[in-house]
DNA sequence: GCTCCTTGGGTTTTT
DNA sequence: CCCAAGGAGC
């Protein structure tokens, strides 16, 4: 509908200053959006594709990758504010992830892969399969597997195969992952299974070998835009080159100085040298700040001065007055900290009541630091919700679901096969799994193959045959289940049943947990009734909803009503509140133990720059006040530590900012205070009469 | 084959 | 402290 699109907001600029007036009024060819925090890139973005669907540019034939899910759905909306819902719905809107899924499952066909059937394989499965290849290789010692398959991942997301990629001399986990790859890439194929990394290399290599593919995605696609494209990948970077063809239709908005997903394998110098990669293209830069006040500025723009990486060296100007003090507070320790915080939100509430919850955030480096936090808002009955942390998807009995659908849906998917084929316990242990295996592999025949022939394995024990025997039954009825288009809560429903899912969980799970727990199987089956509801439950769209839940559903389905945000520093990007704590300011978190450590992957500077970007991430999500928390003691491992305060902090000018001491707080924890010196008077006690006993752990 | 216990080893960020 | 793997006992 046109009525958006001629109205005012869509086409009157006044609002914008220069650089973002240059870069809205942008027409063709390629274009990079130096854009600082703060400084209005959504807005220039949103304002753009607005201008561009007012000039009669179809929305069906624009594209804006975002970084996550939940970015794309925000920006959706935005593009719907300013050109009404049907155009913005038109619009393709998305992660790479996504799109490289939404690519693959519509050219199946030109994969070669039978009835378009692929699944998509998170790192718990993953980590299964590079599990069960090391038991296969006996490696021996026990690996972490999830370096191994970050190591793999990075080399395919530079395009290294499994016989290209060379390993670094006296790296051993170079060296086993060198023996992992191939097999584990071996082992996705036979599964036609894909993980995330492949949806976007796989997709990046179809392109490049079938021209006609190509030239079909170029042609839909006439106009590219990329959110955030600091942390692209070499992969997706080439993805990006295929897709914007020879229109090169491609604007690019993003900061180095935000780039913190290195780790992933984004390559900061995609950013740096987009000119070198599209010649010709216009650079414009966004340096005014609107979101944070003048103090705030004034922190984040020292975190960054005594930054040494390469940069293309921006500065933030504040638009906004000073505000109030950026304040640090020294506590004693980790309860200290969340206490004090949860008392600092309840007199800035009480202050200012215009200062809602979900205008107050809580970062930090770790999700393991939330729990301190969240304790403590618990107790004072603050409203909260934590980001990141245990998803939904990731929960057993809700991955046990979808892998009895799964196994169902693609009885070769080995890792789904394998995570229910004794589940409930049906007397198929280890050794039988074993043998099951090794009859299959002899025979060339998939794991589901060698459960169907149970019967004839001479090997197999009588309980192991029935426990096949009831799999099988199972798996079959779901899928003639599937077959007759029974809707699939419906399935699910079934599948529950007849598994004793219920039953189970109650035996397994005690008390509150079981409800929890079953809460969790309710929401899956009813996420599956809305998707009933709006489609056919036929195999093949069954099958392409559960992949790409495996997408989506690893981030959060939360609503974000009143409430106070608690989330990690990388999760915070491209959110903004007007009260936001940033904790744990010290040596260890920031930077993390890990990227300083020289006993990890040969810790550089650049990892530590990483970690100071984070830093600045953090500082300017902050709009009117900001608290820097750090702890002088912690224990880690059960074991106390004293805490030096973050390198970064102490980057910073004094003046800049207040300082004050947290040892102990009046109320409540004077409480505390003299119910601890009670128990240790009763445990000295009991000492002197030798009835002394483990003290039980306070927490239930 | 299953469950419970001991032991040893490691500390992060996520599509 | 917390988890996963391996061992003992049922």
């Amino acid at each position: 509908m046109s009525s958006h699109v001629s109205s005012k907001e869509a086409q009157d600029f006044s609002d914008l200053n220069p650089s973002q007036r240059e870069a809205v009024m942008h027409g063709e060819g390629p274009m990079l959006v130096l854009a600082g925090a703060g400084s209005g890139k959504t807005r220039v973005v949103t304002r753009r594709i607005a201008r561009l669907i007012a000039a009669g540019v179809a929305p069906s034939s624009m594209m804006a990758v975002t970084f996550t899910n939940k970015a794309a759905a925000e920006m959706r909306e935005r593009i719907a504010h300013l050109v009404g819902p049907r155009s913005a719905k038109e619009m393709r809107v998305m992660t790479f992830h996504s799109f490289g899924l939404e690519l693959l499952g519509s050219e199946a066909r030109a994969l070669g892969l039978r009835d378009g059937g692929f699944t998509v394989y998170d790192q718990a499965d993953c980590s299964a399969t590079i599990r069960e290849i090391l038991r296969s290789i006996d490696a021996g010692k026990r690996f972490d597997i999830a370096a191994i398959l970050a190591r793999i991942s990075l080399a395919k997301n530079a395009f290294e195969t499994a016989e290209s990629w060379v390993p670094r001399p006296h790296d051993e986990y170079d060296e086993i992952a060198r023996e992992v790859f191939p097999r584990y890439q071996a082992a996705l194929r036979s599964f036609h299974a894909f993980d995330f990394d492949d949806l976007v290399t796989e997709t990046v290599s179809l392109l490049r070998r079938r021209e006609d593919v190509r030239t079909r995605w170029q042609r839909k696609i006439r106009y590219l835009m990329v959110d955030e494209y600091q942390d692209t990948n070499a992969a997706q970077l080439e993805l990006v080159r295929l897709i914007a063809g020879s229109w090169r239709n491609v604007v690019v908005v993003g900061d180095d100085d935000q780039s913190i997903y290195a780790w992933r394998g984004a390559d900061i110098t995609n950013i740096l040298n987009f000119s070198e990669h599209f010649q010709g293209a216009r650079v414009v830069k966004l340096e005014e700040n609107y979101r944070s006040s003048a103090s705030v500025l004034a922190i984040a723009n020292a975190v960054l001065s005594s930054s040494r990486g390469k940069r293309f060296g921006k500065v933030l100007k504040p638009t906004r007055p000073e505000g109030a003090r950026v304040e640090v507070a020294v506590c004693l320790d980790p309860e200290i900290e969340a206490s004090f915080l949860v008392d600092e939100i309840q007199r800035a509430t009480t202050a200012d009541p215009t200062l809602t919850h979900d205008e107050i955030a809580v970062l930090y480096r770790s999700n393991s630091q939330a729990e301190p936090v969240e304790q403590a808002l618990k107790e004072a009955g603050i409203p909260h919700r934590i980001i990141g942390g245990q998803k939904f998807y990731e929960r057993k009995e809700v991955k046990d679901l979808l892998a009895y659908l799964r196994a169902a849906l693609a009885p070769e998917d080995e890792i789904s096969v394998r995570r229910v084929l004794n589940y409930p316990a049906r007397g198929i242990g280890e050794a039988s799994l074993q043998k099951l295996s090794s009859y299959a592999v002899a025979r060339d025949l998939t794991l589901w193959q060698a459960v169907e022939r149970a019967i004839d394995i001479d090997a197999l024990g009588g309980a192991a045959v029935e426990g096949c025997r009831q799999f099988e039954q199972v798996v079959t009825v779901t899928r003639q289940m599937l077959e007759r288009n029974t809707p699939s809560h419906q399935v699910a429903e079934e599948l529950t049943r007849r598994i004793g899912l219920k039953e189970d969980l109650m035996a397994a799970s005690p008390g509150e947990a079981f409800a929890r727990r079953w809460r969790n199987v309710e929401s899956l089956i009813n996420l599956l009734k809305r998707r009933d509801e709006r489609g056919p439950s036929d195999l093949q769209a069954v099958n392409d909803y559960l992949r790409m839940l495996t997408l989506q559903l690893s981030e959060e389905e939360e609503d974000a009503r009143r409430v106070v945000t608690l989330c990690t520093m990388h999760g915070a990007k491209g959110l903004e509140w007007r009260l936001v704590f940033v904790i744990g300011v010290e040596e260890g978190y920031l930077p993390h133990t890990r990227t300083t450590d020289p006993k990890a992957t040969a810790a550089s500077d650049q990892d530590i720059e990483e970690e100071r970007r984070l830093f600045y991430v953090a500082v300017t999500r902050a709009r009117e006040k900001l608290w820097l928390t750090r702890c002088k003691h912690r224990s880690s491992r059960g074991k106390p530590m004293n805490r030096t305060p973050s390198r970064f902090l102490l980057d910073i000018p004094a003046e800049l900012y207040d300082q004050r001491e947290v040892s102990i707080r009046p109320g409540p924890d004077y409480q505390r205070m003299a119910q601890g010196a009670a128990s240790v008077l009763k445990a000295l006690d009991a000492l002197k009469d030798g009835t002394a006993r483990p003290v039980p752990r306070r927490r239930p």
